[in-house]
DNA sequence: ATATAACATCGATAGGCGTCTATCCATGTG
DNA sequence: CACATGGATAGACGCCTATCGATGTTATAT
């Protein structure tokens, strides 16, 4: 409930590839094999099964295994309440950071008092 | 136009640390003096020009100077175009770029044929 | 002019990250 | 059982980055 910075920063992180992102945008699309997405890329199969770990242990993604096949897919409520966060951070709000600390006062940014 | 992933994967990278992610949680509120800024965190004054760099390349947050003192706020509009980029990137569409190649076919997303 | 305060820049360092090759595990097929 | 295939893991390499102290720059104050 502490630090939902650090949470999100894992996912901001996570999305901080351009293979990743592309990987996030083929799966909004549905769910597939990761033969099919490795179809995609210019990269071996042992750096996208990195790409996905990462996407997965994140929770942005959920895998599935089916015989010797992996599916992925996205975490719908995951992406949800990662939009809901980046939304809260970048609008003002009653809860700031900025206002439970008696620090930091608007209205008066200047700083020569 | 043409490679928005790489665009914003530069968005991803600058929320990509906690210290950014409060700093811009911070400036949501309104604008502020850099030293008010600096006053919230354990880094030093050169650390904090780093990550006030990182923020202003990406186009997130805006500097004005005035005398000696940088005013620091949330660019309004790049916040809402990397919003909009992420409700994009995570939701199904019609120009998908899973659409756009030939190669996946949603629907059937096994891998034996 | 000189001192001081607010920032930026430089150079160094320690750790993280994307990628690869090599290898292993699990599953399916003859 | 032997073998092929999908995928994960381990280790290595090069690059990037967060941080610091030291120094430079600019503007205000005396």
């Amino acid at each position: 409930m502490s630090d939902k910075y650090a949470e999100n920063v894992e996912l901001f992180k996570a999305l901080s590839d351009k293979n990743r992102l592309m990987i996030i945008d083929i799966l909004s699309c549905g769910e597939l094999c990761a033969c099919k997405i490795l179809a995609e890329f210019d990269i071996t199969q042992p750096t996208l099964s990195h790409h996905m770990k990462i996407l997965c242990n994140c929770g942005l993604v959920s895998a599935r295994k089916e015989g010797k096949w992996m599916y992925y897919s996205l975490n719908e409520k995951a992406v949800r309440d990662f939009t809901v966060f980046l939304q809260r951070v970048t609008s003002s709000k009653e809860d700031c950071i900025c206002k439970s600390r008696n620090v930091i006062k608007h209205g008066d940014a200047q700083c020569n008092e």
